[in-house]
DNA sequence: CCTACCGATCGGTAGG
DNA sequence: CCTACCGATCGGTAGG
């Protein structure tokens, strides 16, 4: 009986029929992470309606209907990828702004970190994740919406006392909730133009948007 | 090209496609503009892939096979549908800048002419032509994307001399083109957050961009 | 612009 | 996770 740490040949072992919630979590999530990231790659490239298990199953080396052992259903699918994004994103900016508080960074220097990062999250190679969420949003069931809303909240909510410490200051004359919304659209909007093999890189992105958020 | 300055009603003059057709333009016319209008509106909505022809045939009030008659497929007609809504944009940015130096106009006010414009064209209402453009680009073909291309550039190049002024006054510290890029991305994000049942209008966000963006 | 229709594709499932 | 498959839907067309 001590071959239960049988873990030699870890794809020999397979889980075969009833689909528990038990399963073996090493190489089930093996599967399910190559079909999230597989997922968000071609929701961003083509869009969740054009995009169909099928091509999804194949980036992930699997046959047609073999997604749907992983999730229940494409919409749940699109889901996952987007909290996946989320929470990822969110882990991030808290970890600078954290950073931050025990540096005692001026208002000004904690922007600078939080447009570093946000422009990382959105930017950075294979971080398909949130530009998904940011561009099928309309995709996603009412419920599926409400429940992301929540993340995405908090996600905002990190902006605020940063964006109302510079309002305070007179750095930033804009009311803050508006501030806040064209700030990020500035930033959100570099997923539809920025190509990493041309010049700018996200630092120059940075510096480009406290230079035209900010003055001297 | 003057009188084209009346463009409130870009239904009315119409020399569009193959000439060979000698229908009764006025009411082809009048019908194929309903399918861009609820196409435009559809495709706003649900997203191109996911926006059937025969949701936009019922939006008309046609049968299913009905759009074809009017345009030689659904990719065609999103074509149509953002070549519309850019050369309306188009148009009216134009009037805008006219204006503007018929009046001698500061570069600042300049600026604000521009925002304010470009918000009415995203956001103004039955306005889904632009934000259909902002939103589906990837659903073109390369070749419609590289037709499309040039009026953008156009319309984006009624922007530089504006930023340009301003940046050699150091009112705008950012790169022109760079802050081109941020502004304009700041203005599109409001399709997705602005509600016109609420309280902000168009001034105010044109208020908020410009305290954003410019010092004093 | 309508009626009637087709071929292809797609999300999803049964059973192993 | 694969094989084999189904029902539904969709873009598009022929012919009037």
């Amino acid at each position: 009986m001590q071959d239960s740490v049988a873990l030699a040949d870890a794809t020999a072992k397979r889980p075969r029929g009833r689909p528990r919630k038990t399963i073996d979590e090493r190489d089930d999530g093996n599967r399910r992470q190559a079909l999230l990231a597989a997922a968000a790659r071609l929701f961003r490239q083509k869009g969740f309606a054009a995009t169909t298990t099928r091509d999804i199953a194949a980036a992930a080396g699997m046959q047609s209907g073999s997604p749907f052992y992983h999730f229940k259903s494409k919409q749940v699918l699109l889901f996952a990828v987007m909290e996946e994004g989320m929470r990822a994103a969110l882990a991030r900016q808290r970890a600078t702004m954290q950073a931050s508080a025990h540096a005692d960074l001026a208002p000004k220097t904690q922007l600078r970190k939080l447009v570093e990062a946000h422009f990382e999250v959105l930017l950075g190679p294979g971080n398909d994740f949130v530009p998904v969420m940011l561009y099928e949003w309309r995709s996603l069931q009412p419920r599926q919406r409400k429940s992301l809303a929540l993340l995405v909240a908090e996600y905002e909510g990190l902006w605020v006392p940063v964006l109302t410490a510079l309002h305070a200051s007179h750095h930033l004359r804009a009311p803050v909730a508006l501030a806040r919304l064209l700030i990020l659209g500035a930033l959100n909007w570099s997923v539809q133009w920025f190509d990493p093999k041309k010049s700018a890189s996200v630092q120059d992105l940075s510096d480009a948007a406290m230079a035209l958020f900010l003055p001297p």
